[in-house]
DNA sequence: TAACATTTAATGTATATACATTTATTTAAT
DNA sequence: ATTAAATAAATGTATATACATTAAATGTTA
């Protein structure tokens, strides 16, 4: 469906405007599904994010600031996230030995096997791939990255 | 600057995961962009988009529930929204006669004001504009419509 | 080495958000 | 007309978020 009839507004400043709108709208369609995705596995989308980066370090551990670095939002607030994920068990943290000032993290067993349950249910949400070509994907991936120069 | 830099991540498991990561992404690069634009004006984005909607249908007055169908965001909460706008005098609310369960909100002269000085400012931020064409710009428009089905 | 600066993480705080529930009013049905 | 259903908006509540400040450890330099 078309931004104009989403919001029902049906004439915009410029392209560049209506650009600027129809991103932040995506966005809210997009969090709003992964949210309801994530739900029942009790986690919301900024801890998904922190987990799947623990993933891809496994088995090493790395430090929240170095989490920082690889999260999508980055002015959220880690330090906070990092001990919700540890109250459920889903990561550990370890005050690191040659910097006593940093925190080592690191993904659990448990943690990795709720990954792989969440993977099969964010499969089924196949929206993205189901209307666009991996061309037109990629072709917008480009235009985003070019966009924010 | 390419999302794999950004977020130090240089795999992903398709073209479209990249994409949802890259929508997620941009979104938080154009929020905060956005909000350090608003905050000397004392108002945040949400309220922001508020207001733009009643200046769309000024001098006309709309209620709330038709707000929010015209918000980016459907699921928030346009009544305390509308209700800090008051406080601020950029709006006012008057309970409708015909219905009474109906609430009409109107743009102020000085929620007007606002957003003219707002404007100038926003006209400041024209990256998108200085790295993408109009074309460009549109593409992006058409495919995002297009992924959301 | 003492004083200061920087880095890393945690915390304080006000506001925002998602979502469920409640209240008031209007509409529909029996 | 009385009861039930539907709608509009407001409120409750727990959590999330942005941003500033603080605390602890490490680096730097005079």
């Amino acid at each position: 469906m078309k931004i104009e009839e989403e919001i029902k507004q049906n004439k915009f400043y410029s392209e560049y405007q209506k650009l600027a709108i129809n991103i932040l709208f995506t966005n809210q369609w997009l969090t709003a599904n992964t949210t309801k995705i994530l739900k029942p596995f009790g986690i919301s989308p900024q801890q998904y994010n922190v987990l799947r980066i623990l993933k891809g370090q496994s088995p090493k551990a790395i430090s929240v600031s170095n989490i920082m670095e690889r999260m999508i939002d980055k002015m959220s607030n880690t330090s906070r996230l990092v001990e919700k994920l540890r109250q459920k068990e889903l990561i550990e943290r370890v005050t690191c030995e040659k910097d006593r000032r940093q925190v080592d993290v690191k993904i659990t067993k448990k943690g990795l096997e709720l990954l792989e349950k969440v993977k099969t249910e964010m499969n089924a949400f196949k929206t993205i791939s189901d209307n666009l070509t991996e061309k037109e994907a990629s072709t917008i991936n480009d235009l985003l990255d070019k966009m924010r120069g």
